[in-house]
DNA sequence: AAAAAAT
């Protein structure tokens, strides 16, 4: 609202709550004196002066914000390298204290006063009932899924309290986005600051939203406000229709797009043929041939190494892969004596590699490392879990040290790798991995992606780095805004490379891999590497060599598949029954708003459970992660977000509450566990309409799961929670 | 549908 505070807050405060406003006004005053150390907010406080104050509140907010924000990545660094387990008590702790504060703060008064008035506008006040509980539960920073629960419950009890908390969780969000906990204490303080956020946040929109249900979260999500508007008039009705129509779109585009491709790929391979009949034959043949034949298996036009893989690859593929491999790099008597400083790793990376849990090479490792620190560019295809980061991150900080050698470290040198991953975690988790090699030899690493403020990223850039991981938007953001320079970048990983090459991020990569150097390094790494990335390898790679390891099939493999094909309304309990368990669950769902629910239904029963999706803040999504990784939490409930390369420990079940709709995603999702040779099970709920789907999917896989028939209360639910006997006697 | 920038 363009009244500012002061007409409003005064009036408003006085109003609504003289308690409330009175008390604020105190707790601001104090409040800024300690932590404007700045000294100009002195001034502020006294928001007397009418016009000054909104002037110079909007000049310190900002300044406030950030800093607020760089304290809360710090923690959040922090808390993830020591493994704070302080979260659990301080989590609750903390947090509620910190409601606590909120209420009393000025802003709730005027938020109150703004929903009240747009709720009066709005029929929709109606719908806010039932939704509100969740709602809450969203934004609910701490565990959206126990604040949900809670809320519910608590309800009508509550709801004094309540009216608080959704001013809190509405508050959240607007934080979130900035950078969270740090501002929500700085808030008191802030008073011209609430406003913004009001504005941003709006919580009478968001009130109305609620109306419209789940399927708008998602959207809502970041851009939505603007949207918001137009989005209540379209209502829901329309939007189906939307979609519907669009969809035929949709179908045309992923023709276009294949028919591009292909056409790239066939006018380029018969050059590359060439080259990639050389190595190519071999393994691209399978990961390049398969999947996109089936895709668009009209083709058998698609030359070389598809059209060598196809054959190999369908009339005995597996021999064919697995010779290939063989005299490449992964023989198997072989790998059984490398080293890793066989291999060309210094004694520095060596010891750390050791402290990080790897004496000798993987098969992976074995296979690229060589080629990578001899300059070859590099597609490299390795199951999950089977030591990828090892498998480029190692060599590359060799190589950076080699290129490095003799000469010093410049304050302000331009980045020379980067790292580029599809999900901020997996960009935390790698560098989690480089960064204690790339110390060891004095080579320096920094996280760049979103969901965080920029403030420290770029501090970082300017003191000077020698590698960048991140993920794609930030770091264009970063380079757009002149504070990050790729061109003396040598060498350049895409992590997840087949999804990086799909639609949503082939352009972004596109344009970020016009940016580094000419003839810089080009690594491509993934479990299901396959011709998805030709786009990419047509343009920016130079004769690469391919690595797969032999005898990876599902044989092999440590996991246990197993489908279940359910009654829709047995879901929910028969997911709980499964998830009741001691060891480490991951469920994943389709939609944040289910994976939101499930949390929220699991935490209601009593199973500690927390939720990752994009819906959370950074903060959050890195926490909840946190939570699972170190044994507080047993059971998280994740999107496709944490399909792809989260490693945590001691995962035993996978549990897939909605099927994915692609192969890879199966394959992706299920290497959550049976990593490193560790056994797991997969397993997947369906409704008996999607059996023959889930049949073709597993056969892509080249997974053999049996199917079968289950309702609740089951004994196979108990052999896969792994109760078994101990429950029967009982 | 989800993810990736921010506001």
């Amino acid at each position: 609202m363009p009244k500012s505070k002061k007409p409003a807050g005064g009036r408003a405060a006085k109003n609504f709550e003289p308690r409330y406003g009175a008390k604020t006004s105190f707790q601001d005053r104090k409040r800024r004196p300690g932590e404007a150390s700045t000294g100009t907010t002195g001034s502020k406080s006294p928001g007397h002066r009418g016009y000054r104050a909104p002037e110079q509140t909007a000049d310190a907010a900002p300044k406030r914000r950030w800093t607020a924000q760089e304290k809360v990545g710090r923690d959040e660094a922090r808390s993830i390298r020591s493994n704070a387990g302080d979260d659990r008590p301080r989590r609750s702790f903390d947090d509620r204290p910190a409601r606590d504060d909120r209420p009393a703060r000025d802003d709730r008064g005027g938020y109150r006063g703004d929903r009240v008035a747009r709720d009066d506008r709005r029929p929709s006040g109606d719908g806010r009932p039932s939704y509100r509980p969740e709602r809450p539960a969203r934004s609910g920073d701490d565990r959206p899924a126990r604040s949900y629960g809670d809320r519910p419950q608590r309800s009508y009890g509550d709801r004094p309290q309540r009216d608080d908390r959704p001013a809190r969780s509405y508050d959240d969000r607007p934080q979130r986005s900035y950078g969270d906990r740090p501002q929500r204490d700085d808030r008191p303080a802030r008073s011209g600051d609430d406003r913004p956020a009001r504005s941003y946040g709006d919580r009478p929109q968001r009130d109305d939203r609620p109306a419209r249900s789940y399927g708008d979260r998602p959207q809502r999500s970041y851009g939505d406000r603007p949207q918001r508007d137009d989005r209540p008039a379209r209502s829901y009705g329309d939007r189906p229709a939307r979609a519907y129509g669009d969809r035929p779109q949709r179908d045309d585009r992923p023709a276009r797009s294949y028919g591009d491709r292909p056409a790239r790929s066939y006018g380029d391979r018969p050059q590359r043929d060439d080259r990639p009949a050389r190595s190519y034959g071999d393994r691209p043949a399978r990961s390049f041939d398969d999947r996109p034949r089936r895709d668009s298996g009209d083709r058998p036009a698609r030359s070389d190494w598809n059209a060598e893989s196809k054959t190999k690859a369908q009339q005995d593929h597996v021999d064919v892969v697995h010779e290939r491999l063989q005299a490449e790099a992964v023989q198997a008597g072989e790998v059984a004596d490398v080293t890793f400083s066989s291999l060309g790793l210094g004694d520095n990376i060596v010891r750390v590699l050791k402290e990080l849990g790897a004496p000798s090479p993987f098969p992976i490792q074995a296979a690229t490392i060589a080629p990578i620190l001899e300059g070859k560019d590099v597609l490299a295809r390795g199951r999950t879990g089977s030591g990828k980061t090892i498998a480029f991150g190692a060599p590359l900080v060799e190589s950076l040290l080699r290129s490095q050698e003799g000469k010093r470290r410049e304050f302000g040198r331009k980045p020379k790798a980067l790292v580029l991953a599809p999900t901020r975690e997996l960009a935390l988790q790698i560098d989690r991995t480089i960064q204690p090699i790339a110390r060891s030899v004095g080579i320096f690493t920094t996280q760049i992606y979103g969901g965080v403020p920029q403030a420290r990223q770029v501090g970082a850039l300017k003191k000077g780095v020698d590698i960048i991981i991140g993920t794609p938007g930030r770091i264009e953001d970063l380079v757009a805004q002149g504070k990050l320079d790729l061109s003396e970048v040598q060498i350049v990983v895409l992590d997840e490379a087949d999804h990086m090459s799909e639609l949503g991020f082939l352009e972004p990569m596109q344009r970020i891999l016009r940016l580094v150097a000419d003839g810089a390094q080009k690594l491509l790494f993934s479990a299901t590497l396959d011709r998805e990335v030709a786009a990419l390898v047509n343009e920016f790679l130079v004769e690469p060599a391919v690595y797969e390891v032999a005898g990876e099939d599902q044989d092999s493999s440590t996991i246990n598949h197993r489908v279940l094909v359910i009654d829709h309304r047995d879901k929910a309990e028969i997911l709980s029954s499964l998830v009741d368990r001691d060891g480490k669950t991951l469920v994943f769902a389709r939609t944040r708003a289910y994976a939101e629910m499930l949390a929220e239904q699991f935490d209601d029963l009593g199973i500690p459970a927390v939720a990752l999706h994009g819906d959370l803040n950074q903060a959050k999504r890195t926490r909840n992660l946190q939570r699972l990784t170190d044994g507080r939490v047993s059971v998280l409930v994740a999107t496709d977000v944490a399909a792809r390369g989260i490693h945590v420990d001691d995962i035993d079940l996978v549990i897939q509450a909605d099927a994915p709709d692609e192969y890879k995603t199966y394959l992706h999702r299920s290497g959550r566990t049976g990593r490193a040779g560790r056994t797991g099970t997969v397993v997947t709920l369906i409704p008996r309409q999607r059996r023959r789907r889930m049949t073709e999917m597993l056969e892509r896989a080249e997974i053999d799961a049996p199917f079968e028939e289950v309702r609740v209360g089951d004994d196979v639910l108990d052999e896969l929670a792994g109760r078994q006997l101990a429950d029967v006697d009982a």
